[in-house]
DNA sequence: TGTCTCATGTAACTCGTTACATGATTAA
DNA sequence: TTAATCATGTAACGAGTTACATGAGACA
């Protein structure tokens, strides 16, 4: 039994083989793993022949390594992919602070919310132009876009929610202001 | 300088003193954490002089521990709220098994999202009837609930979007399956 | 001249989970 | 009688971060 990371490494060679440079970049949004994980992650994933690789040599950058699945791979996959997902855990340092807002005054409780806001809005604005980068013909079920066009669909809408969110507190703690 | 966990320890103490069961139970809907990992941070906590205890003997109940925060706590709470947010993070095994729905059929993929749809429903459930035992008085500002009363706001509208955004895929895979 | 990107890797450390350990009460 | 709750703690391990290390080309 492998870890949730290697499933997710395995999964996104599934589409498309790559570099381990590739795959940090493409799993960041949905699992924080710095290179110094993935690199001897994908060493010892070779090792026990889920992947296998072929080092190609570049004009003007490094070497690299592309990475491709195996078909005890790909069989890895689709075994994972039958399990039930499991819940989603989040880490939210403003949710912390947010319970104890109670402590401060305005003028520390809400440049909080504006930053959040500020985060949420320039994210927001890179999910709606990687989803405008999705051509309509890419966004049907069997395409190896679908789960890329249907994740930044959920990015956006819970981004969404968060800024109305973060809005509504803004206002509740501006007029509670006003009034004493 | 102190971890985030410490901090959220300690902001949790800022409103009520307990002990480190209790940490652990308030803490863990936003911070992931065991107690195994919550009692020796605590007991460092306390041999740096941010927090204080006193052994209450209880019937029927082992001994506990109850927890308050010291002025030098107090201090680090407030230190702490002043600084910036730090970016959410959040760890999704079904976005990563989303990613490679394409390599599935419609009796692997479906199954995925109508379980996380039953898990989201059960916690919606559970986060209503939480918000309604905070009474109207202690919805404001300067309540030490207030906190528990917005983030309670958020995480039901979280879900909302997020039980939407599920059905919408299932419709899609759903249909998709009748065409071909 | 300095920072960014691409590209790989290791070493040292902290963070977090699982398992071990105890033990009384209470509810199914 | 079996599991759950309350209540604390430690040990061993795996997960994850930060720092060290290298080096060429692009961009400001």
């Amino acid at each position: 039994m492998l870890n949730t990371l290697s499933y997710g490494l395995l999964g996104l060679l599934a589409s498309e083989s790559c570099s381990g440079y590739d795959l940090m970049l493409r799993i960041q949004p949905f699992w924080q793993a710095k290179h110094s994980q993935i690199y001897p992650l994908l060493a010892k994933l070779e090792r026990e022949g889920f992947v296998q690789y072929v080092r190609i040599e570049q004009r003007d950058k490094p070497d690299k390594k592309v990475y491709s699945l195996t078909e005890k791979g790909t069989e890895a996959v689709l075994e994972w992919l039958g399990e039930p997902p499991a819940e989603q855990s989040s880490r939210d340092e403003l949710s912390l602070k947010t319970k104890c807002i109670w402590m401060t005054q305005r003028d520390i409780s809400i440049p909080l919310f504006l930053t959040r806001l500020k985060q949420l809005e320039t994210r927001t604005a890179y999910y709606e132009k990687l989803l405008q980068r999705i051509p309509e013909e890419e966004r049907h079920v069997h395409s190896k876009h679908f789960g890329d066009y249907v994740l930044l669909h959920r990015a956006i809408s819970l981004a969404g929610a968060q800024i109305e969110w973060c809005r509504w507190v803004v206002n509740m703690l501006e007029q509670e202001e006003e009034l004493s």
